[in-house]
RNA sequence: GCACGGGUGGCAGAGUAGUUAUGCAGUGGACUGCAAAUCCAUGUACCUGGGUGCAAAUCCCGGCCUGUGCUCCA
C-alpha cells in the first residue's frame, strides 16, 4: 500500500513520491538551545524520529537533517545574565538535548548543522537575494522585500497580502527597524555593541531568524528536497519566510515537495509555553515516568493532533507501557523471538499496523495493533501454551513496537533487564520465602490479620504478592 | 477580526457513507478470606441547524464552541 502524507501546503493527504527514487531527503526545524528541552521538543523529535524510522522500514534511504539555531536573542540574553559567552549556553543545552533524546530512543539524525557553522553559506544566500532584487540593505541590516514575490504569500497559512497589509502598511514606526514594509523580514542584523557577530559585506552582524534554515537545507540536502518539517507554530512566519528565501534565491518552485507539521502539546487546553507558566521540561517529566513511557504517551495520538498533557494521561500511558514491557520481557526470556510470518493473527495485525502508518504516519492506529498483540500474548502466556506463537508474537513486537515505534529496548537489553530483576529476586528470596511460608500457614488457619500484616511487610520490601490458584507468586515492584 | 485545524461515550482517543474501534474507569462473572494480576461478558457516543444520498459521525452550506498563527524577538 502506498504511503500518503498530509502536506500543509496543499492542505491534503498526497501520495508520497520522492524526488529521487528510493531516497528521501528530510529537513526538520530543530531547537534554539537557550534552555533545557521541553515536551514540545520531545514531541517534535519523536514525531520525526518515527517518520524517519517508517520511511527506512519502507525501504527508503533517508537523509535526515535537523538543526540547532545556536545564536539568537534569547541565547544572548541568558548568556548576558550569566556573564558567559553565548556558546557556553548553547553547548550546555545542546548536550541536554542529546541526552534526553537518546534516553527516549530518538535515533540520531544524519546531521545536526548549526547556524554558527553555516555563516558563509548564509551570507552567500543573502548576497544572491540582494543581487536578484529580492532584498535591500538598510543601516541596521538586510531585509527581504515581500513585494518582490507577492504570489508566494500565504502558501502555508492561506493568508493573503491584503489581510496582513490591512493591519498596518507602509514603513513601520517606532520599532527601530529599517524595514520598508512591516511584512518584510530580516536576513542579516547588524550587531549592536557587545553582541556576538560575524563579518559580512554589510558589516559585523548575525543572521536573521529565517535564513539559516534555507541555507542549511540547501547545504545539506540540495536545491530541492522531499520533506520539510517542524512544529505547527513555525508555519508563519518562519516557514513561509523560508519559501520566499529559498525559492527566490534558487529560482525554483517548489523547493520543498511536502511540508509536514506536528501539533502542539497543550496543558489545560492551551499551548505549553513558558510565558503561561505551564511548562514541563523533559527532565521534569522523567521525575514521574521513564523516558520510554513518555515516548509511549506522545505516540498515542497522531503527530498532527494537539496532545493534551496531564498526569492522568501520563499515568495511563505508564500503565499500558508497563504491561507491554512486562509481557515482552517474560515472553522473550521464556520462548525467545521468532518469525511472525505464517501466523494469521500476527499477519493481520501487521497489515493494520502498516496501513495505519502509511496513512500519514498514524501511530495511534499502529499502537492499537500493538496493544492487541500484548493482550494476545498475555492471554496465551497465562495458559502456558503455544510457545511457537508466543515466540512469533515477541518477534512481532520487536519489529513493530521496538524497531519502528522505538518503544522497546532491543532484545539483548531486555534480556539483561529481566536477568537483573531475577538477580535482585534471588537476593530477596531468602527473606521472602520464609515469610510466604509463614503467611500460608496463617492463611490456612484463617488468621487473615497476620496474613495481611506479612503482605504489608513484603510490600515495604518492594515485593508484590499475588495469590493464584497454585499458591502465592511474588514479583518485584 | 482574519487564516488554518478540531468538536465522538464518565475520561483519553481512532474512524470520510452502510459492518464491534481500542484503552482507562463502571457493571456482571471466573479466580479469591481480602487484595492484586489475569481472563470472559457488558451499557453509555458521534456540537447544532439545514442540504445531498436508498443510506451521514463520515460529503456540502450556515451557526456555536475550542486550539494554533496573525512578523520586536522566538
Amino acid at each position: 500500500m502506498a504511503l500518503r502524507v498530509y502536506d500543509t501546503r496543499s492542505r491534503s493527504k498526497r501520495e508520497f513520491i520522492s524526488i529521487v527514487s528510493g531516497k528521501v531527503s528530510l529537513y526538520a526545524c530543530g531547537i534554539t538551545p537557550y534552555s533545557p528541552s521541553h515536551l514540545g521538543h520531545a514531541r517534535q523529535a519523536i514525531a520525526f524520529d518515527v517518520i524517519t524510522r517508517w520511511l527506512r522500514h519502507s525501504g527508503y534511504d533517508v537523509n535526515y537533517v535537523t538543526n540547532f539555531t545556536d545564536i539568537d536573542d534569547k541565547i544572548i540574553n541568558v548568556a548576558n545574565a550569566e556573564g558567559v559567552d553565548f556558546s557556553i549556553v548553547a553547548e550546555r543545552n545542546i548536550a541536554d538535548y542529546y541526552e534526553v533524546m537518546d534516553a527516549m530512543n530518538v535515533l540520531r539524525a544524519d546531521d545536526y548543522p548549526r547556524v554558527t557553522g553555516t555563516i558563509p553559506e548564509i551570507i552567500e544566500m543573502i548576497e544572491q537575494l540582494v543581487e536578484k532584487g529580492h532584498a535591500y540593505v538598510e543601516d541596521d541590516g538586510v531585509y527581504f522585500e515581500i513585494d518582490t514575490a507577492p504570489e508566494k504569500y500565504g502558501q502555508l497559512t492561506g493568508q493573503t497580502l491584503d489581510m496582513v497589509r490591512a493591519g498596518a502598511g507602509g514603513r513601520v514606526d517606532g520599532t527601530g527597524s529599517g524595514k520598508r514594509d512591516h511584512r518584510d523580514f530580516a536576513l542579516w542584523k547588524l550587531a549592536k555593541s557587545g553582541e556576538p557577530s560575524w563579518e559580512s559585506p554589510w558589516g559585523q552582524g548575525r543572521p536573521g531568524w529565517h535564513i539559516e534554515c534555507s541555507a542549511m537545507s540547501l547545504k545539506h540536502l540540495g536545491e530541492t528536497f522531499d520533506i520539510h518539517g517542524g512544529g505547527s507554530d513555525l508555519l508563519f512566519p518562519h516557514h513561509e519566510a523560508e519559501i520566499f528565501q529559498s525559492e527566490c534565491c534558487l529560482g525554483i518552485e517548489p523547493v520543498v515537495k511536502y511540508w509536514i507539521h506536528n501539533g502542539m502539546i497543550n496543558v489545560d487546553g492551551e499551548k505549553m509555553s513558558k510565558s503561561l507558566g505551564n511548562f514541563w521540561t523533559i527532565r521534569d517529566t522523567f521525575e514521574h515516568v521513564s523516558p520510554l513511557e513518555l515516548r509511549y504517551s506522545l505516540l498515542n495520538a497522531p503527530y498532527r493532533q494537539p496532545v493534551e498533557f496531564n498526569m492522568a494521561m501520563l499515568e495511563e500511558s505508564q500503565k499500558h507501557y508497563q504491561r507491554m514491557i512486562a509481557i515482552y520481557g517474560k515472553a522473550l526470556v521464556a520462548t525467545g523471538s521468532g518469525d511472525w510470518n505464517g501466523f494469521s493473527t500476527l499477519e493481520a495485525a501487521a497489515e493494520n499496523f502498516i496501513a495505519g502508518m502509511n496513512d500519514d504516519f498514524n501511530t495511534r492506529t499502529a499502537m492499537v495493533e500493538v496493544q492487541s498483540i500484548v493482550r494476545e500474548l498475555q492471554s496465551l502466556f497465562a495458559d502456558n501454551n503455544d510457545d511457537n506463537f508466543i515466540a512469533a508474537g515477541v518477534g512481532w513486537l520487536t519489529e513493530f513496537a521496538g524497531e519502528i515505534l522505538g518503544l522497546l529496548p532491543d532484545e539483548e537489553t531486555t534480556r539483561s533487564m529481566v536477568a537483573e530483576d531475577n538477580t535482585a529476586r534471588t537476593e530477596l528470596e531468602m527473606i521472602v520465602e520464609p515469610l510466604l511460608v509463614e503467611r500460608s500457614l496463617a492463611r490456612d488457619s484463617k488468621n487473615w490479620a497476620r496474613a495481611d500484616e506479612i503482605r504489608n511487610e513484603l510490600s515495604a520490601l518492594g515485593v508484590k504478592v499475588k495469590d493464584g490458584p497454585d499458591g502465592p507468586v511474588w514479583e518485584l515492584k
